[in-house]
DNA sequence: GTGAAAGCGCTAACAT
DNA sequence: ATGTTAGCGCTTTCAC
């Protein structure tokens, strides 16, 4: 900056004044700075300017996902950073892999790099440790799980309402032997989807005490391996829930493999690609990560705007997508 | 850090000291600052120091991709934060959406905020205007298509053997009749699987002067209309090849829209998820994103730790997948 | 309309 | 083993 304006013979707040477009400059002037700034390749470094900042805000978002690489987080990730653009602020992205020690470590570096708020799918037991920063006015949003030992804004699906219409859906074609899917308790979403499931079987009046519930299932290999053994049995279920993408799909090679996607309903939650395309297609609960991502945003940049209102949960609708294997009737009346 | 040195009632110096973890400082002081800065909830500021920092590292890395929200772009930011996670840099992602205006926004956006590196999935004509920061040591690697205008490193997979590989595949079956969907021809990687298609077809002397060639498809709407009209001329092709993922599931889309999913050939490049639960499963001609992502690391943190051979291109290789859909036969011989 | 001086939070270079 | 001073590149404050 000293450079261009010694070039542009003029001070460095007259160039600082032309990079920030503020007011009081001459339209001469401003040309001489602007060309200077050319010839010399200048990039203002944003850091040095925010350190002396009035706001301090150094136009950074951190988001935390279970993974970069997963349609459900590269969707909401998509939708944070549409929201961002406008406002000319950059996202950080961090994968955690359900693991609480990476959650800690990773926000802990997007603070020190001092990010304006932070989105994040929590995997920790508790986010008490977020509770200093928050009283520090970094607006702090939870997107798809929500927080544990603190209050701040949520963005989330229905969960048990989802798993709710899923299950009624089975319940309404007759099905009785339903069996639940899921991952492991840690994950709040798992046990709201759980308790779904398990309520509306009991507003229909069907026992559950003996109805195959399996916890624990968080990839394709240990879903699938479950399934094979549940449909192994004498009385095998003729429906299946599973309450994750993940888990739908190794559900789906199991029949597969079992010969029995034709004969054994099956409805998942969060969408997966390519559902329609299978045979027959999958019948999902799906999730909106666009609006969760894009609510999410919102809310961190209301924050920002100063929106001092109560933290409040935002409940993001699921739908209920038919296309097929959710339709398949029981085996037996 | 003025008020954590005046609490544990030592200089600044020594609490930077102490949170750099540089060596000449006794353990009670250590103790002493540790406990200061955690009863003031203390986060260095990681900008403020590199302003002073003798490297200027600001431990940061700079992805744009096509979009965050698509497999290919997810496997190699997942692939970049894992080898970044070590080093203790933060990644920036920003998608491009084939935008070249937004390109050169998003770089000057990611430079401003001063990132050590920057690994780009170009769509612009030309990266010329790169060159400034090349100049100024900044590495730059492209990843999926190569620079114009400028020279730099790259890691890209084997477009033209790959769409080479394909096409023998179908030609080995017997197809004459093929045809060619693919993406926009201002992307490079598009004309390079033209190419290599066009050119595996001369070698195995098959005319290819009236054989369907469609381009500038770059999503599945465009691609399912192209290959409805296509299927439905009376002399269709027997085989299809598509130049890309979602080419590929909008040619299924037509194929099942028209039963002709069991009588036509298809092989795609780029694998599609659940490909292998279709039926028939997709063959592809499968890219590698983890390592293409991993290798484009590595190459920036070669730069940065002082590598100045010349630039060089990394071809990673592409991989056939038989699954169904390429081995179809021929409809008459 | 413009510039000089001070200082943001930190680290480098040199004390001690 | 620890502290002091200067200064990174910018914006603020205030003077001109």
């Amino acid at each position: 900056m000293r450079h261009v304006a010694a070039l542009a013979g003029v001070g460095v707040k007259t160039v600082s004044r032309v990079i920030n477009g503020e007011p009081n400059v001459s339209a001469a002037t401003i040309a001489k700075v602007r060309e200077a700034a050319r010839t010399l390749d200048y990039q203002p470094d944003l850091h040095a300017g925010n350190l002396r900042r009035a706001d301090g805000r150094t136009r950074t978002l951190g988001l935390l996902v279970g993974s970069v690489d997963n349609p459900f987080a590269g969707a909401v990730h998509r939708a944070v950073e549409d929201a961002a653009l406008g406002r000319g602020v950059a996202v950080f992205a961090s994968s955690l892999d359900d693991d609480p020690d990476r959650e800690q470590e990773a926000v802990s570096a997007f603070l020190r790099r001092r990010v304006d708020g932070l989105i994040l799918t929590t995997v920790s037991e508790s986010q008490a440790y977020l509770a200093p920063e928050l009283r520090r006015g970094t607006p702090i949003v939870f997107v798809d799980r929500e927080p544990a030992g603190i209050v701040s804004d949520a963005v989330v699906s229905d969960n048990a309402e989802g798993a709710a219409t899923a299950t009624r859906h089975l319940v309404e074609r007759g099905h009785r032997r339903v069996a639940y899917l899921g991952d492991r308790l840690a994950i709040q979403t798992a046990r709201e989807r759980r308790r779904g499931f398990l309520e509306e079987l009991g507003r229909a009046g069907v026992a559950t005490r003996d109805l195959p519930v399996v916890d624990g299932l968080h990839d394709e290999a240990s879903a699938r391996r479950a399934a094979l053994e549940l449909l192994s049995r004498p009385d095998a279920p003729t429906a299946i829930f599973s309450s994750q993408n993940l888990v739908t799909i190794g559900v789906l090679r199991a029949l597969r493999e079992l010969g029995r996607h034709h004969d054994t309903a099956l409805v998942g939650f969060d969408d997966v690609p390519l559902a329609d395309l299978v045979e027959p297609g999958i019948t999902v609960v799906a999730q909106d990560p666009q609006a969760i991502g894009r609510l999410a945003a919102q809310r961190v940049f209301a924050r920002l705007d100063g929106d001092d209102a109560a933290p409040a949960r935002t409940i993001v609708p699921t739908r209920l997508i038919e296309r097929g294997s959710g339709e398949i009737a029981p085996r037996e009346v």
